[in-house]
DNA sequence: CACCAGGCAAGTA
DNA sequence: TACTTGCATGGT
């Protein structure tokens, strides 16, 4: 079987065990935004508290967050961790989105799909999985997210080596499946589900696995 | 105590 | 290009 034909057995798998999962975690397309830079290398636990702190100061929106004193911000961001940096990160994206695109999220997300993964990435502090999750999640558009549970599951499954790059893992997923935004979304979604309940980093708990009958002998390989 | 969590950029060679 | 380091909180 090629990785393809893996690729789209993975998401029948996960779609029958998990069902559709309805992600981003988020009530509106700038909370996406903020909670897609906050969630840069930390646990989404930390993330809600400080996306909950955001709320509690009446900031969730785009101009608010624009106004408030940069240490403020920093302090409400605090739990989600590297705090000075992401609330700099934080507004750097809010400063290309008030002097481009007159402060409207929706003016920024008019640009064809290729000019809006360019332009997001042009800010010093979004990656390509950060600008790839505001594309796919805030603006909806069909580009596969790619993180650190996707390439340990496809590592795991032999699909690519374990230090592949983002771009080959991104193509490798996006190569195999019709481009929709609602797939991609539940794809990615559900990756992450079965990363944290079965494909951890220090323990790959097979047992109840969904994706375990796919796997063939030898795998998985440990660790990471 | 060590290790992990939905990265990114800057510095070095 | 490839490798290293700083950034930081909260949970296990």
């Amino acid at each position: 079987m090629n990785s393809s034909e893996k690729i789209r057995q993975f998401y029948a798998a996960l779609h029958r065990a998990y069902g559709p999962q309805h992600w981003w975690p988020a009530e509106t397309p700038l909370e996406v935004c903020v909670g897609a830079i906050l969630t840069q290398n930390t646990n989404w636990k930390n993330v809600e508290r400080a996306i909950g702190n955001l709320k509690a100061a009446g900031a969730m929106n785009l101009e608010a967050l624009w106004r408030l004193p940069p240490e403020e911000l920093a302090e409400l961001i605090r739990p989600a961790g590297y705090y000075r940096l992401k609330a700099g990160r934080l507004r750097n994206f809010l400063e290309l989105v008030v002097t481009r695109f007159g402060g409207s999220l929706d003016r920024l997300f008019e640009l064809p799909t290729a000019a809006l993964r360019e332009t997001v990435l042009s800010v010093r502090g979004v990656g390509r999985e950060t600008a790839d999750s505001i594309v796919l999640y805030a603006a909806g558009r069909p580009i596969f997210v790619v993180d650190a549970y996707t390439l340990r599951v496809a590592f795991r499954h032999s699909l690519v080596d374990q230090d592949c790059d983002y771009d080959l893992l991104q193509e490798t997923f996006t190569s195999a499946l019709e481009a929709d935004a609602k797939t991609f979304q539940d794809y990615h979604a559900l990756l992450v589900q079965v990363g944290k309940s079965h494909c951890k980093k220090q323990s790959p708990e097979c047992d109840g696995c969904p994706l375990a009958a796919l796997l063939e002998p030898g795998e998985p390989r440990e660790p990471y």
